[in-house]
DNA sequence: TAGATTATTATGTATGACATAATAAAATTA
DNA sequence: TAATTTTATTATGTCATACATAATAATCTA
């Protein structure tokens, strides 16, 4: 019988989610709803399990998510409360490089050129004097090219980070932080085949003076210059 | 197995991890150890509770975990079988701009201009004919300005939504893709209280100009212009 | 009243049971 | 025999209960 196939139109399309994807959406709909403040504690398990209907342990499920998604933090007896959430926090936690499939890793690899490249008008909009010294202070401990053609990571880390702490954006800086074990990842294992062919065009120290003196759209070209052989491995 | 008993009392300070973290921890090895791919299944819960030493209560908030970070999706009969994880699907989950607080509402406006400056040279690198073609199709539907000051949102994204298409960076467009709801909100809610004041100097046909025809370093300057009204809101 | 001790409380963990849906095996029918 | 239906199996989903643990509140002691 295909009798079935009637009533297609009639029947209100099933929600295939599970319950606890239903409590989640509840409780996130709550905390809005109340506006709860950072800090401010949340009913007990027991008591949401008895006012949603469900057992304890979907509410559990459901709370487990919400503190991953970073909106509580479940002390012992206090109960959970409300945290300001941490975006890439969470993402940090998930980004493990050995379980990205090579061509998120490559693309991963391009943001940070794109971020980099893009973010020259917030350095100049924040940058100071103290900025400027300190990457100069960075910049003389570099280690001599002629050491091994592969750059020091640890180097670049150090310089780059520095950069995206000048843009004072603190969002922006933890994405950069949870990326860092990708570049670690995609430098030592052998992934980048071949070592860079190109001459760096412009040096850390180059970039140090256009921030000083410069442009955001010099810096934003020199950027693009200094970055030549990683675009150079991407477009291959 | 429990002689870690013993030193229970000195160690306590140490070892703030829970249960579940371990597990978490030890799952994830387990896989990447295994180097399982996509579509295996890994044992069930109760198996991994036997061999574990813990309660399948445990083991299901480990899975749990993994799930939100999708490494693995659970069925019915099957059991849990790898997936390839979706970086950005857990942040989207957890993009309410709601719960945002302001601070990292406008940080997150910044990255947004940061990346759309920055793409140039990945835009330049994969632009086809037929992009181009869309780009116009869509600019050529643009409500006119005089309309109403405040642009149309919808265009907008449909614009801007297409260049990072044509980055070919799939990670980079779900990025786009989480950062929508924010900036919606943004606009919506008088989160930015003053209209643009200063006249759009780069329009959307100029950009799709120099596409066409010019060079990523014209473009991050076009591109920078067209966005002069938001930095201008931003650096006030 | 300050400090130490005990009680309370909400989350963390463990266990057992049953429901449900996807699959495999068996039985039936053509 | 092959196709199809029915039944059995299985692993996750949900529920209920009990106890452990750590943080807090209450009480007691000096």
């Amino acid at each position: 019988m295909d009798s079935n196939l009637a009533f297609k139109g009639q029947l209100k399309t099933i929600d295939t989610t599970s319950l606890v994807d239903k409590v989640e959406e509840s409780l996130v709909e709550f905390l809005q709803h109340k506006k709860l403040q950072v800090g401010d504690s949340i009913p007990k398990e027991i008591d949401l399990a008895n006012i949603l209907g469900v057992s304890r342990t979907v509410i559990r499920e459901a709370l487990l998510r919400l503190r991953m998604m970073g909106l509580i933090d479940s002390k012992k007896k206090k109960g959970a409360v409300i945290t300001s959430p941490d975006l890439f926090g969470i993402m940090s936690k998930s980004m493990k490089p050995h379980i990205l499939d090579q061509d998120t890793l490559k693309e991963i690899f391009e943001i940070r050129l794109v971020l980099e490249i893009g973010m020259a008008d917030f350095l100049f909009q924040h940058v100071t004097k103290e900025d400027i010294e300190e990457l100069k202070e960075i910049v003389s401990k570099e280690p001599p090219v002629t050491d091994h053609h592969l750059f020091n990571i640890g180097h670049e880390i150090a310089f780059h980070g520095k950069l995206y702490d000048i843009t004072r954006n603190e969002t922006l800086k933890k994405f950069q932080k949870m990326l860092l074990p990708v570049f670690d990842y995609v430098h030592n294992s052998g992934l980048l085949k071949k070592q860079p062919l190109l001459k760096t065009f412009a040096s850390h120290k180059t970039l140090v003076n256009i921030l000083k003196n410069g442009t955001p759209e010099k810096f934003r070209n020199g950027m693009r210059k200094h970055l030549e052989n990683h675009f150079a491995r991407l477009f291959e």
